[in-house]
DNA sequence: CGGTACAATCAGAATTTTAGATAGGAACAA
DNA sequence: TTGTTCCTATCTAAAATTCTGATTGTACCG
């Protein structure tokens, strides 16, 4: 069915509720007081239906007009809200945002990050991926995402360093290697077995770096944690992401003998460089905000 | 901000999409392609923006235009919505039921219809409200419902029987009154505790039946058979709505001398009479035939 | 190079909407 | 009661919008 109502006519009707009256309804829409009563009118013949009726002097909803209002409330929010889309896509600001994170980057960062925008932009959609290595550089190569967080990428590419994540060998404490007294040799950890998570990008991209002799693949990082507080295997991870399995005894650092912890710096990666649309700049800028305040609240 | 853009504009939007072309859109819309190539355009220089492009001859939507083609689907979706509420309302539908149901009413019977009943009519809203004994009376009595579902009711009004509600004396396996062995007189129970729901009418009215010496009371029927599969006393329950209790040992029927059940009567009731809309009369029909469906299928 | 399908544009016509004036009814105060 | 005020309904002419039909300018197709 097409819709036969005037999007002024259930303007007309929700001033008319909120003013209080035709004649304070015509003032507030700039109109005259017979355009009003012309626009309810033409609407209630339309529906065939009493919208208001006269209680002494003042007009008042019907029972069915109540029910009416509370639709049009909507309808009429819904349309300033696509108008109000549309304005932005006129000042360039995109659509559509692509987020490539890659699955090192804590939550925390990203998730804060997307609250703050959301509340500037809550008409942008943002699409994200998680990605993993080489899909990662495979997503700014190709332009597969408008912004992209991860901790290698290609050389040639403006990247903003946003966080330095410390990351940590661990075991659940009843592990084996938990259970030697001295620091920890690589040939002590090859001889388990270690939990990686699987590169994202082509399949013969073999970015591993220690070689253990066993080795459990995973394609989620959160997936692998979930084995590793099993006791299923050590495995290297950022620290912020295994806060809770730390705190909950469920993981426990491994002291390693070369120095118990790696860095790697996270980056954020405008694959289009300065032709990144405004959203995608305000989203970036956000994002390293929220980096700072992170890193500094540690 | 207020809304610019006509509905109809939107629509126009729409149909050139889907229609493939300004002179197709015109043929759907029984305009003429000129009248739909000017709603398009007063729409771009409103928005200042550009939603279509000419790639050769052939319209196509730009990369701002997707994003509006999306919401305008929504919007105009919504106010069709509103507009079938309307003719709804025309036809002396209500906007709304108000429905009391019964402690003692499964919720089997009254979630099944709704949901019946929210297919045919998902513009209705229904309010429940739950009600016990002499509240169920007083929605009645005093038009606070529309439907109401109880076992008793006054004098008077059109009741329609729905279903038979066996009620049966029930206590925790390990209760001292199952480790009787002989079956229970009136005497046998008074001496424990018994479980009732507190009436939700006027406070001072008691239609309690049995008189226990100790009884504690509930406002809802379901704290009071969570009670009673703690162990906390008996209680007299509707079967079906004990069934899981009863299943998992939680819960096991008393056995009373004079016969271990009594039966209830459950009624639907129009306060009204046949004063209602049409959606509560086809409600009503619905929760009937939901009724037999349940009493057939056991 | 026609022929065809499509969108943009224009002028006048048709339709819709608006303003302003007026009338009638209800509330309110004297 | 009466007069006044406030409100909505209705009417008419004017204003604004939207529509049609014809025309033009392109791009595609053979």
């Amino acid at each position: 069915m097409k819709p036969r109502i005037t999007l002024e006519q259930w303007q007309a009707l929700l001033a008319v509720v909120d003013a209080g009256g035709y004649a304070q309804a015509a003032e507030q829409l700039n109109k005259s007081q017979s355009a009003v009563s012309y626009a309810i009118q033409k609407m209630e013949s339309l529906l065939s239906l009493q919208i208001f009726e006269l209680a002494g002097r003042k007009a008042v909803l019907t029972h069915a007009g109540v029910a009416l209002y509370r639709r049009a409330q909507a309808l009429v929010e819904e349309a300033a809200q696509t108008e109000q889309l549309a304005q932005q896509l006129a000042k360039g600001m995109e659509a559509e945002i692509r987020l490539a994170i890659d699955t090192i980057v804590p939550d925390e960062l990203v998730l804060c990050a997307l609250a703050t925008f959301a509340e500037e932009a809550p008409l942008i959609r943002v699409q994200l991926m998680e990605t993993v290595l080489s899909g990662s550089e495979k997503a700014i190569l190709e332009r597969e995402a408008d912004l992209v967080l991860a901790g290698v990428y290609p050389s040639g590419y403006l990247a903003t360093p946003l966080l330095q994540l410390e990351f940590a060998a661990v075991a659940h404490p009843d592990h084996p290697l938990h259970q030697l007294s001295h620091a920890l040799s690589p040939a002590d950890l090859r001889r388990h077995r270690q939990l990686v998570v699987r590169d994202s990008g082509p399949r013969d991209i073999d970015a591993g770096w220690l070689k253990a002799d066993q080795r459990w693949t995973f394609s989620t990082m959160d997936a692998s944690i979930r084995a590793a507080c099993q006791g299923l295997g050590y495995a290297w991870y950022p620290l912020l992401k295994i806060q809770q399995p730390l705190q909950q005894q469920q993981l426990q650092i491994l002291p390693i003998s070369q120095g118990s912890a790696r860095n790697v710096q996270l980056s954020m990666v405008l694959p289009r460089g300065e032709f990144c649309g405004p959203g995608t700049q305000r989203l970036a800028d956000i994002l390293q905000q929220t980096a700072q305040a992170i890193s500094e609240g540690e």
